[in-house]
DNA sequence: CCGAGGGCATAGAGCGCTCTCCCGACCCCA
DNA sequence: TGGGGTCGGGAGAGCGCTCTATGCCCTCGG
């Protein structure tokens, strides 16, 4: 970068070969003498060479970075938009995301950059950003239902994958959990452990994953003898699972068994218990979501419904590189599969 | 990007003028006729023309793009680097440094592009990168005092800041904190509070700040009129925290207050206090460090050392962009000062 | 022995942009 | 009215790379 790097040319020329060979070389090879190879490449070991990205990919239209996406509801304002970033980095799920994106990409040698749009102009700059050429395509996690930047990336024609199903159909990839599928495996955890008098806290009413797994839920627990099943709704945080859990208690003081929605709810739920003298999971078992990193940590650690993060991140990047690569023209969505994790909590 | 995006040239001949008219318009720059300026405006809007970041950064030598990299010790595996990923992010304190330095970035057009080197491959990418151009500079975060990522980055002439003052001397510019004064901070809570019998659990030793850290501790503590302060070694993890308290209280029941040196280890300090039924901060004062998330979310809401993280990293990335743009060749280092934040705990 | 054919290397034309000249028009003042 | 200065704009040379077209040479079939 700072005392003229070398170039290819320099490489010719110390190599006493063409920019072309040497370029042949550099890349996947084609039809090149070993013996020049060799010649070739002990040259740009001499000259310390490095391939300048920004003349490759001028010519390749292509740039080997992915934008890594967090995008919010609507309109937060320049203040807090710092807050923002620190809020979803708080949220240990979006770590998950990063490992299991950057797992697939490094082998790729692919780089994500990080991007933040809860504001029109960040968003209008996401776009910018793509269609400039900055990198090959997005990978979005939407913290809101209402988020409009799936439209706008789908309408400009950009290549880009998204996680969880958008709750307007847009014509993007995604890669989602089965939602119902996890509230089932939690109700008949809690149903098979005896609990009787259950109740749950939900995700955010607004959010479709909050409905599906508050619909295998219900629908599991009905089926299996118990129809009436109280909701709190909560917003995914810990302060929404006190909340919330507050308020079941208050109405329903006997209960034996909660779900909440996510692991840092239910981490709520657990403290909310414990400070009103029930023992979890003596007194009352608590299932969780996610099988996020506070699950193995809390006190007790929680019996929870693991969501696959890192798989389904790397599913999104697999998705995305196939749609930059040209090899997959039509959205695609894949479903993954919860589990359920055993531990102390219920 | 897809179909034949609309250049300089397009626009040129769109608005009637030439394409350096419009290279001038669209950077803003020197003298052009404002009706001519109108007309060009209009020309780019027609054709929704977005310049090409690759030619640009070919002649600019820049590319309005940082590596933002979390180094990590020697020689991690394939297999753990994910997992490498995932226990950073889960860090809250990462969240914040993220924050920070996007919050300074945004309004500058520079993006982050996010990069783990916690094996020698991985640094070696993060050198390629570099050096590739495809980021004009490095902002180091790094999680082990052995790394030796900055060196290399040293030698290597790149610019970059790194997070907290290296071991070694690196002629890098780095920002960091106060840590003998936060040390002090927390001493004279305690003292305060009239605790006699004061143990602190420590960040691994290896760490500077960790030294640092104690030594303001004990040296205020001492000065206090408690020479002698039982310590035991963390690893900045909530088991470690639990881990050292454990210790702690087996040797010394009648422990009053204790200083740990993160939040997340406070946090083991205080599960392990209320498990051995001690009350905090009835019957013990528990001090942290940091003022992450935790500190607010746990169980009492921890009294606890500020570091103004995000502003911290937001000097680094201040710091960078004038090492990139020329403004500053030697390496200089910005110090910041800790705050007491008083909850419950202490 | 000659021409066809294939492996291997080179020449050279851009990719889209910036930036340094350079030139014409206009202004000011003598 | 003419000479020097300034301002606004154009022409064109690259930045470092990829990739197509082309050419060389060696081998082999006829």
């Amino acid at each position: 970068m700072n005392r003229q790097a070398p170039t290819l040319e320099d490489v010719a020329r110390e190599a006493g070969v063409s920019r072309a060979t040497v370029s042949r070389v550099v890349n996947g090879v084609r039809n090149v003498d070993p013996a020049i190879q060799d010649l070739v490449r002990l040259a740009i070991e001499r000259t310390g060479y490095a391939p300048n990205r920004a003349a490759r990919s001028l010519v390749t239209r292509r740039t080997g970075t992915v934008a890594l996406v967090v995008s919010g509801a609507g309109d937060t304002s320049e203040q807090e938009q710092n807050a923002f970033a620190a809020r979803v980095f708080a949220d240990p799920f979006f770590g998950r995301v990063v490992g299991g994106v950057v797992g697939f990409l490094r082998p790729r040698a692919t780089h994500p950059v990080l991007m933040f749009a809860e504001s029109p102009e960040a968003r209008g700059e996401v776009l910018r950003y793509l269609r400039q050429g900055n990198a090959d395509g997005a990978l979005v996690v939407s913290t809101h239902p209402d988020d409009p930047l799936p439209a706008l990336l789908a309408d400009a024609g950009l290549p880009a994958v998204l996680f969880a199903r958008p709750v307007r159909p847009v014509a993007l990839s995604h890669v989602d959990l089965a939602h119902w599928d996890g509230g089932r495996l939690a109700a008949e955890r809690l149903l098979a452990r005896g609990c009787r008098k259950v109740a749950t806290v939900s995700g955010p009413w607004a959010v479709a994953a909050s409905q599906e797994r508050l619909a295998g839920f219900r629908d599991t627990m009905a089926r299996g003898g118990h129809p009436y099943v109280p909701v709190a709704e909560g917003g995914f945080t810990l302060d929404s699972g006190v909340a919330a859990m507050t308020g079941l208690l208050a109405e329903h003081p006997d209960l034996e068994g909660v779900f909440a929605a996510n692991d840092l709810m239910a981490q709520g739920v657990c403290q909310v218990l414990r400070e009103r003298g029930r023992r979890v999971p003596g007194d009352v078992a608590v299932v969780g979501f996610d099988d996020s990193s506070v699950a193995a940590t809390c006190r007790p650690p929680l019996t929870t419904v693991r969501q696959p993060v890192e798989d389904m991140a790397a599913a999104m990047a697999r998705l995305l590189d196939e749609h930059i690569r040209g090899l997959r023209d039509e959205p695609a969505s894949v479903l993954f599969e919860p589990e359920l994790v055993v531990r102390e909590s219920a």
